[in-house]
DNA sequence: CTCTTTACATACATTCTGTACGTATGATAC
DNA sequence: GTATCATACGTACAGAATGTATGTAAAGAG
């Protein structure tokens, strides 16, 4: 079996991303051991530190690509021609529907912050779930209106709260309540 | 200098808490080794596992002193007897204030969800900052309004916007726009 | 004054991370 | 086709960190 060298580097390094994920997710991150790693992925030490600069790099490439999907998995379900209070809604149930999936809270919003640094982490959100929040916000609030007006501000703020649901639905919040109550914080932004 | 058993543990413990607060805040937690805190707190790591009961445990105790801290700066400003709206915007400012002292956001924000799990994490700020929070949205909110229904989540939710807009200040953010970011948002609550 | 407990100090075992070095195989130039 | 180079690993090692086990001196109790 002669595999081309784009070959083995994709196959090794999806292998090292797949084991990474499961184990991230499964311990975080500083309970997660290269040699564990390798193990599950069947390769060596070697090879992580051939196709990762460091520890953190691996686990920047799997929240990378954990963000993504998120991002798609939302996108997917996007009604277009809706209402933008109606999208709004929506992409708040796509959301809380991609992040119950096991272990992403911790994955994407506690460990990434954590070891990512805050910066870099928001960086993240807003190349993702955050730029489809910020779109949704854009069509809603005028911007002559105050909330319009400071749309970055809101959209972080908002973000979060979106963030802190996640958690505390897979953490076994009441999950229509907290939609409820993301959804009453958005209506509150709309001019009177 | 014959000193008390008590006066001595005393002594050590603060010593050991000022070094890890100073080390924490400056490297974050995982950057930060023993060996470095006890060195710095002119003790042995022998001294340090006999208070605590590992790291993990001698960050606990250092976050719990700082969450306190917090909420006791905010509360030395609540000016009483003002209007619960006036009450709510005086408590961001000192929430901003207290916050921006250096490395505070990562400390609380950053590193504490990640280490102690954001269950732990939670529970700190609820019976701290949060607290007060809730109360002041409380005293905003009527009961039979659907905000005042779901006070639980409102609270959480915008706790967690307070947390965002710190960070983004603590890191160069325009603190004028996000303190009227979260002065509109919690207007958008009132009832109409 | 004796005995026990507390508050440390020291030494050790384990484990992890990152690096240096060696090797085999695919890719490339001729 | 072959010589050369680059890529993709595997292995061995150095340094450091965590937690524990064990020893000791001083405080406290009776």
């Amino acid at each position: 079996m002669a595999r081309s060298n784009k070959d083995r580097t994709e196959a090794t390094r999806t292998a090292l991303l797949d084991a990474a994920r499961a184990l991230f997710v499964d311990r975080g991150y500083a309970d997660t051991a290269t040699p564990d790693i390798v193990s599950a992925a069947g390769v060596t030490r070697g090879a992580l530190y051939h196709h990762f600069e460091d520890k953190k790099a691996l686990f920047l490439a799997v929240v990378e690509r954990e963000a993504r999907t998120v991002a798609a998995e939302i996108e997917a379900r996007a009604a277009p021609e809706t209402a933008a209070r109606k999208a709004l809604v929506v992409g708040a149930r796509g959301y809380f529907d991609a992040m119950s999936q096991k272990g992403r809270t911790r994955l994407l919003l506690l460990d990434a912050p954590a070891v990512l640094g805050s910066e870099r982490a928001a960086a993240l959100d807003r190349n993702n779930a955050e730029a489809s929040l910020r779109a949704g916000l854009s069509n809603l609030l005028p911007a002559t209106d105050e909330a319009g007006r400071l749309l970055d501000q809101v959209t972080a703020l908002l973000s979060s709260a979106f963030d802190r649901a996640a958690i505390e639905i897979a953490e076994g919040g009441d999950r229509a309540a907290y939609e409820a109550a993301i959804v009453r914080l958005i209506d509150g932004l709309c001019p009177r």
